[in-house]
Formats: C-alpha cells, sequence, structure tokens
DNA sequence: ATGTTTATTTTGAACGTTCACAAAACGCTT
DNA sequence: AAGCGTTTTGTGAACGTTCAAAATAAACAT
C-alpha cells in the first residue's frame, strides 16, 4: 500500500501537480472544472496531504504550542483542554507542554519552534520570569493567558486575564462586608509578576483599606494542590483557631483547606466562612458549596486562541481583560461576634 | 537572523552534510574527533535540527498521538498529562486528540497518521466500536488504555488496564459484606466493549451471585460529569429511597452523586454507603472522604508508553492487567436492618 | 610495493510539498 | 489576424534533512 502523493493526484486528474497543490490551498486562481476533477480523484485515491512537507517547505506550521507552567493545575489544564478542543475546531493543532516551577518556559517554546517551526504560543500560568526581551526578537506569535495586562505593558505580545488584585479584594471585601475581621489567606505569592500571587496583594489591599492589620500568622504559603493546601491549612489552625474566614487563592486550595477545616472539628460555613476563586465545576459540588469567583474559562480559551490567530495576522499587543463574576455557594455566611 | 541548518554546521566543522547528520543522530561510525569538532560548532551555531525535514525524509516522526475519547472525563485528562510527561522525559512528543462520543476513534489517528506520519498512538477510553481489523492494516503501533485484553484477542495491539469487571464485582461483593442488600448504581454500560461499562455488569454480577435480584428502579444512566451524576442520583431517589449503598461507576460520578444524596437530606455514609471507583485525588479531600477502587494512573501511563515504544520495536499484543487496589475512605459503614 | 580489509567520509539523490516565474489558453478589441 | 489583457496551467527550483552507494583514507598482511 504505497503512499499517495499529490503527485499520483496529478497523473491521476491529468494536471501538473502545482495546480492540485493550488487546489488543495483553496487557491483561486484555478478553474471551476478542474477543481472539481481533481477534487474527486483526491477524493478516490483517499489522498490526504503530508503536513511535514508541506510544513518544510513553508518555514512554519499550522502547529501552535501550549506551554503551561505547573502540573497538576486543574484550572490550568481545564484550560488547556479548551485550548486543544477550540483550536481543533478552527483546523489548528496544539502541541501541549508541560513545564516544570524550574523550567525556563521561553527556552522551551524557543527550542519548540526552532525544531517545529512553530506558528503560535500560548502561555498558560506564565509568570513572566525570564528575559520576555530576549524572546521578543524571535517573532513568533505569542499570548499570554492568565497574566495581567501591566506586565506586558510596551511588548508586542498579546494577553488575557481577569483582574486578579481586584478579584482577591473583591473577596476580601465580601467576606468583612458579611462581619468577619480575622480572615485567614492561604496561597502564594510567587514572584511579583505571578497572577494569581496578585490575588493576595489584593486581599490585603482590602484589609488594609479596612483598616485591618495584616497578619502573618493568619497566612501560610501552599501551591495549587489538595495535599498542600490541606497542610497549609493545618499548620494555620496549629497557631490559630479564632479566624472566622478563609480566602483560598484557588478552588482547589479552599478544597484542601475545607477537609482541614472539617477535620478538625470546624464546621464551614458556621465556624469558618471560605471563598475561592476560579469557579470550577466542583465548587458546586462540595459540602457545602464554594463560594468562588469564576475565571470564565471557556472565555480565556476562546479569547486565546482568538488573539493567537490575530497575532498571526499581524495584530499585536492586544489585552483582553475579563471579568470574574461571583458565584454564591454554601460555604459562606454572616459573621457577629 | 537567518535559520541555521545542517548545511551551515558542515561548512564551519570543514565536513560534509552526512557526517553532520551522522553525527547528530549518533551513528558509531565517526571518529571522535570529527564528532567532537561537529558537537562543538553546533553549540556554538545553537543549530537545532529542523524536525519537519527529518520527518519528511524519513517517512516516520517522533510523534505519537493520544485519542482521548470523551472531553471532561478527569480521570482521562489525567492520564493524557501523565502521558504526555513520561513521553517527554523520554524525548517523545505527543499531540493530544480529544473526541467526541460520536466521531470515529480510528478515523482520526488514521487521519492523523497519514497526514502527520505518526510513529504511534495511544487510545484513552476507547471502546472499539469500530473496525479494529480495517485499522489494524495500518500498521501503526497502537496501545489501548483501558481496554480489557479481551476484546483484543487475537489483535497485534497491547493493551493496559485494570480488570473493571472484577472491580465492580468486588465493590459490590464488598458493600454487601457490609450487610447491604438494597444497592444503587450509577453509570452506563454502552456497548459491550467499553471497558467502563464491565464495572456494572461486574457489580451485576456481585448481586446474582449473592442472590440479589437486579432492580432496574436502581439504576440510572449516567455520564462521566458531575451535573449527570446528579441528576441521575436525583432521579434515583425520586423512585425510592429505601436502598442503603450505591455504587458509582467512577469517581466523579460518586461526588455528583453524594452531592445530591446530601442535598436531599440524607447523610453519607449514615443513610447511604457509597463506593467509587478511579481513585483520583479529590476522592481523599471530600466530606467523608470517598471510598473507591484505584486506578493507578500512573502505572497505567507508564506502561502505556512502555508498550507503545514496545510495539514500535515490532512487538505487538502484549497485556497488562493492573491491579485496583481498595481505598478506603470514609463514605462506607456496616448496615443494619 | 601491492593487494585486502576496515574505518571514515563524501556525493548526490531522494522525501512531498509550495511558489515564483514562465507559458499557454482564452476572450476581446482593433 | 494581430495585439493585448486576463485567466489558467505548467516548469523547475527550492525547503532541510537522511541514506544508499561510492570514494577515500588508514591499517594490515603478503
Amino acid at each position: 500500500m504505497r503512499i499517495v502523493t499529490i503527485r499520483d493526484v496529478a497523473k491521476e486528474a491529468q494536471v501538473s501537480i502545482s495546480t492540485v497543490s493550488r487546489v488543495l490551498n483553496d487557491r483561486p486562481d484555478v478553474d471551476a472544472l478542474t477543481r472539481a476533477r481533481v477534487l474527486k480523484v483526491v477524493e478516490k485515491l483517499q489522498y490526504v496531504r503530508n503536513a511535514n512537507a508541506a510544513n518544510l517547505k513553508q518555514q512554519h506550521t499550522d502547529f501552535s504550542a501550549v506551554v503551561l507552567r505547573g502540573r497538576r493545575n486543574l484550572f490550568l489544564t481545564d484550560l488547556a483542554e479548551r485550548i486543544l478542543d477550540i483550536g481543533r475546531r478552527r483546523g489548528r493543532r496544539f502541541l501541549i507542554e508541560i513545564i516544570d516551577e524550574k523550567d525556563d518556559e521561553f527556552e522551551t517554546a524557543r527550542t519548540l519552534y526552532r525544531e517545529r517551526k512553530l506558528s503560535g504560543c500560548i502561555f498558560l500560568g506564565s509568570n513572566l520570569q525570564q528575559h520576555v526581551h530576549d524572546f521578543e526578537t524571535l517573532d513568533l506569535p505569542c499570548v499570554f493567558a492568565t497574566v495581567q495586562a501591566e506586565f506586558l505593558a510596551g511588548r508586542q505580545f498579546s494577553s488575557v486575564a481577569v483582574n486578579n488584585f481586584d478579584t482577591g479584594k473583591a473577596a476580601v471585601d465580601r467576606l468583612i462586608g458579611l462581619g468577619h475581621r480575622r480572615i485567614a489567606l492561604l496561597g502564594f505569592y510567587g514572584p511579583v509578576t505571578n497572577s494569581t500571587g496578585q490575588r493576595l496583594y489584593g486581599a490585603q489591599e482590602s484589609l488594609r483599606r479596612h483598616g485591618i492589620p495584616y497578619d502573618e500568622s493568619l497566612f501560610e504559603e501552599c501551591d495549587f494542590t489538595l495535599p498542600s493546601a490541606y497542610a497549609g491549612m493545618t499548620a494555620v489552625l496549629s497557631r490559630r483557631r479564632d479566624f472566622s474566614a478563609l480566602f483560598a487563592i484557588s478552588d482547589i486550595v479552599a478544597f484542601g483547606a475545607m477537609k482541614a477545616l472539617i477535620d478538625h472539628g470546624l464546621s464551614v460555613p458556621r465556624d469558618v466562612s471560605v471563598i475561592g476563586m476560579d469557579g470550577t465545576e466542583q465548587a458546586a459540588y462540595t459540602v457545602p458549596s464554594l463560594s468562588t469567583y469564576a475565571q470564565p474559562a471557556d472565555d480565556i480559551a476562546t479569547e486565546s486562541v482568538r488573539l493567537l490567530e490575530a497575532a498571526m495576522r499581524g495584530q499585536k499587543g492586544k489585552h483582553v481583560l475579563l471579568p470574574a463574576p461571583f458565584i454564591q455557594g454554601g460555604s459562606i455566611k454572616k459573621h457577629v461576634e
């Protein structure tokens, strides 16, 4: 079963290979009859184009990459899945590359670009640590999802995100509005360009505005995994028992924390009100359901792909800010001293 | 910034391009000194090999695919992520292709194979519906993860899975052992080759062995999503309230069901004992934690990649069966009438 | 020296496309 | 019938590799 090439199609349809190529690439300069004839042969011979050959010749591919920083981050994984999906519907394939905290995301993208001739790249959960500037010289269209626009000011790269700072602030504002004064915080700051870290800065800002001093002992660092969140909450509990609310940097963290609270004999929301962030599907299915600020995953994914395509067409440096609506769950209640 | 090719390296190192090629591909027939010299130039010029060109010439790629049936299936997504990860560590890239229930997985793989010259394919959550035989003629190394070996009998494809039938049976055996007689079931059968469906057949077998008639009204069909599971449980509850246990075909289903039970005023495990399957990380963090039979995701992923690599080297039709250990959670208890 | 074997290197033709350019065909005007 | 513009088609050279075969160099035996 020899492989069917464009040449076979050309012979069978009695045209030159370049004509076949033109038909396959939907060029306008080919006669309708010829096109039909070629298409019929393509169908008949079950021809499918060799992407490698095309890519080689064209110096670029129909391939883009999603570089995902941090494994086992449910929200980002979900986002990647959506991007894959949306891309597929638009005939755009994505290569997913999961990298570790210590890996250099630009190095990864650069190698991928040179090795595979990527046509674009979407960064998920990037913290923009390294030499963005260096990277710009590649002129590979890039979109940073979940990265605050201000950190890309003056760059040609696009971004899409919710306002993490404001959302963190809103969450704590809400808790304070419910009468809470001693509020635990769970998450991590990371470098200042880390967008999820911004949620904590927002939370602090809220405290400051309400004249509540920030209390170190009510904060514990943890990453986006259940065990880490559980451990973090446990650590806080070993120091303090007098807080009445918790803002967790993400839903996953909130889940782990809730479990820890309950395991320590506390009730949510009776003893502790909990607010998360991300708006994962699971948030509605915990007991009690989790109040959270929803990152619109679907919009972020759609927008990422759209921005990437726009960047490929030359439009750069566009920044989309999406709202993170509050989703009421059963995990919060009014606090009375 | 012109692109650095093998030709540039050859010129700089004063050898022919084929020598460079041989160095790059670790061929033995090249002098140690020459090799070192070439390598130094590669380093100096920052040469990176154009995968498209190599793939074109070689008629195959360093690329494999993961064809994942069913979106939003947490367990399979997790598996895909692990495979990606393991592959990357072994220098093997995977293209992830998520397909819908209605899509033909072989057609997808075939197109991908012809278009991209895949080197192999791992199927996740396949139900082997279509013309496996047809597909075999492609001679693309394939591994079916989460598919029972017996459905691949006589095929050249390999597989890795836990025994779904036995596990379903074990789960219900356990519930019966705890004194439960009226046991609700949640999940779906699908085609007989659907491996997750086997869990329900196993459950039925357990009932039969214990002389408990299978009761239609205690079963409801649902897929692997939280809302679907919730709706399924709700449907059962609208008919019956007298069951004391539930076997859910997967953890996700169990989560949705537990929420529904609790929303209807029932307590887990006081009123209803629940057993899930998959052993997701979340199972340990629900309230109460979920008793489940763990599919060893990491082993499945590792084994899939190993089997795929073996298949590429010619070894075919190997089937690995992994144990699904029980993980005790707080969601089950003894039943007394 | 001369042949023979072995180790190393080079030559040049692929792989299956795309694309700039040249050529041909057609339609229309003069 | 020649000229001209437009549409359609064909030619042939890339793209950056790999690989079989040929060529060369080195090592050794006669």
